[in-house]
DNA sequence: TGTATTTGACCAGG
DNA sequence: CCTGGTCAAATACA
């Protein structure tokens, strides 16, 4: 669970973060021109696109290295830590497992139309829970895929509709997909090959706009937000079907979307924070099952 | 009839 | 003890 090849400290890790997100930061840049260009291949944005999510969940893991080599030392509790999660990520006997997450990522996307929930990322979930959440106005749902017994795919996300834009999603991600999408594409609608998105470039012009490292004070704030320029009418997801909302407030301070402290409780966690319109959801994030980063022993 | 969702209960971490 | 994550029976839907 430590094997990063360059760990030791996390102070180390902290400047691969910061090396990586300018990298990051420069492909969305190359991005943006090919937007520009009048005649611009898809693949080529594609490929940018999954270079630039690759990079971002490596600093994932550079953070998780980083952290779980700052704070190696459980203090009080011995039963506690991280004790016999450490093969098993998601598949303990127990019905909890807080803060063993080996791969997450925070979106957070538009229901844009009006719809009832998130665009589909292309994977098809189940619904397994909902739950109120204290301090959230709104409830917690909980999805985990859809092949989860069949090809024990152990991918998890949580959605929960932003606290003061109801619009607005917040969906983590747990976990990567290890089922394979079945024939028709991946349990569903993936969208049609995708054209020259309209939408892109303002989509990554805001998202540069948000790409901010700061790793000064102790921490390291990565933030990526993206605000849509427009709603569009798109098509409903099965997310957020639930209909009970809960009384509550939010869990996030008002206004501090856009930032999310690295340390504290997130667990591992980069906050790739970003809004994203409906048609545009697929164009930035997918979330291939067989994504691989050239790294992959992160984690382990 | 099979599959997905809803929902209350259970469980463990903090 | 409170809270969040999961389970599983009941229910809804195609």
């Amino acid at each position: 669970m430590e094997s990063v090849e360059g760990n030791g400290t996390g102070r180390g890790n902290l400047q691969l973060v910061v090396s990586e997100l300018c990298r990051i930061q420069e492909l969305v840049r190359q991005l943006e021109l090919h937007l520009h260009a009048p005649d611009t291949s898809v693949d080529l944005c594609r490929a940018l696109t999954a270079q630039i999510f690759a990079l971002t969940d490596r600093s994932i893991g550079f953070v998780a290295a980083a952290h779980s080599s700052d704070a190696p030392t459980t203090p009080s509790s011995t039963s506690s830590s991280l004790s016999g999660v450490s093969d098993q990520p998601f598949r303990t006997n127990t019905k909890k497992r807080k803060a063993t997450a080996r791969w997450t990522s925070q979106v957070r996307v538009s229901a844009a139309g009006g719809a009832e929930g998130p665009v589909d990322d292309g994977h098809s979930w189940r619904k397994y829970g909902q739950k109120d959440i204290l301090g959230a106005k709104h409830p917690r749902a909980y999805y985990r895929c859809t092949h989860r017994n069949s090809q024990g795919c152990t991918a998890t996300k949580q959605v929960q509709r932003a606290d003061e834009d109801p619009v607005l999603f917040d969906v983590v991600y747990h976990g990567q997909h290890t089922c394979r999408p079945t024939g028709g594409g991946g349990g569903g609608r993936r969208p049609p090959t995708n054209q020259h998105n309209p939408h892109a470039e303002s989509l990554l012009q805001s998202l540069r706009a948000g790409l901010a490292v700061d790793a000064d004070h102790g921490g390291l704030n990565t933030s990526v937000c993206v605000s849509p320029p427009m709603t569009s009418p798109s098509m409903a997801s099965p997310v957020a079907s639930g209909s009970n909302g809960g009384p509550t407030m939010s869990p996030y301070p008002a206004g501090a979307y856009t930032e999310w402290p690295l340390d504290g409780d997130l667990q591992e966690v980069v906050s790739v924070f970003t809004a994203v319109s409906a048609p545009s959801m697929d164009y930035l994030f997918e979330f291939d099952p067989t994504f691989d980063v050239d790294a992959p022993n992160f984690f382990m």
